[in-house]
DNA sequence: GCGACAG
DNA sequence: ATCTTGTCGC
């Protein structure tokens, strides 16, 4: 119900080749494949009954926001929690830790993870799907902070970027019309095979007129779920706006909590 | 040395 | 991530 695998939870104290060496076993850990419970039609049509007449999945978004302390610094990460069911949201929880580490790109989850999984064990409900805003196998190691949180917490993941880490879409991106999905393979900054399908450029929303675009979303597996649900999924959870659902709930509660603590 | 680089 | 008003377009 918690922490799975704490042995493998992100520690700031190790050194940069020991963050790397663990990311490259959660790797070979992660399961990148459908490996869930839960019905994911359950998930696009929130008011349909399921399959065997129970609630809809629980689905989890999560984001950060920092804090700073009175000399201007950012000293503290918060973790924003938002549980939904059937679209509705149903428990929102945060976390506060302090910073250990800089931003550093392919290490992001050793300097917010600490308060992802602090707030998630405040959380009462048990999530049957969590979504991250970042990546998840689209990382150099194919360990992005959705990976790392999914296997830690053993939980179905996904990890949901803005902008591309690495890796290569199959083909150009732009001006896509909404659904459309565009795999992003291995290229020689991954540990995976060249070719591999690490996930998919996803456009949630797109405009109809030519004058202004969109960017697509970067839809990665975290954990036990496969590329091409973890891109449905996006999909269909995105259902007035660019993000997620669960993430923008998410991000909203971030920058509110943040705020109701004095900035 | 040069370029790339989630949040 | 964060600093931030107006402004373009529907």
């Amino acid at each position: 119900m918690h922490d799975r695998r704490p042995d493998l939870a992100p520690d700031a104290d190790l050194s940069r080749g020991e963050m790397e060496a663990l990311q490259r076993e959660i790797g070979t850990l992660a399961t990148f494949e459908d490996d869930f419970a839960f019905d994911p039609d359950a998930l696009s049509n929130p008011l349909a009954s399921t399959a065997d007449g129970g609630k809809p999945p629980v689905v989890v978004g999560v984001d950060q926001s920092f804090l700073t302390n009175d000399a201007g610094d950012q000293d503290r990460a918060l973790s924003a929690v938002v549980a939904t069911r059937g679209g509705e949201v149903i428990e929102r929880v945060h976390a506060v830790t302090p910073l250990e580490i800089p931003y550093i790109p392919g290490l992001l989850s050793f300097r917010e993870g600490a308060p992802i999984l602090a707030a998630l064990e405040n959380l009462s409900v048990d999530p049957d799907l969590c979504l991250f805003d970042g990546s998840g196998r689209i990382h150099f190691r194919q360990a992005g902070i959705a990976t790392h949180m999914g296997v830690v917490r053993d939980v179905p993941s996904i990890g949901v970027a803005k902008s591309l880490l690495c890796g290569m879409p199959r083909e150009d991106t732009d001006d896509r019309p909404t659904g459309t999905k565009i795999p992003i393979e291995s290229n020689a900054r991954v540990d995976a095979p060249d070719g591999t399908v690490l996930g998919y450029a996803v456009q949630t929303r797109q405009y109809d007129s030519p004058n202004r675009s969109i960017n697509p979303l970067y839809v990665s597996p975290g954990h036990r779920v496969g590329p091409e649900t973890a891109a449905d999924i996006a999909l269909a959870l995105a259902s007035s706006y660019k993000l997620p659902d669960p993430v923008r709930l998410a991000d909203k509660y971030a920058d509110e909590a943040k705020t109701s603590l004095g900035k």
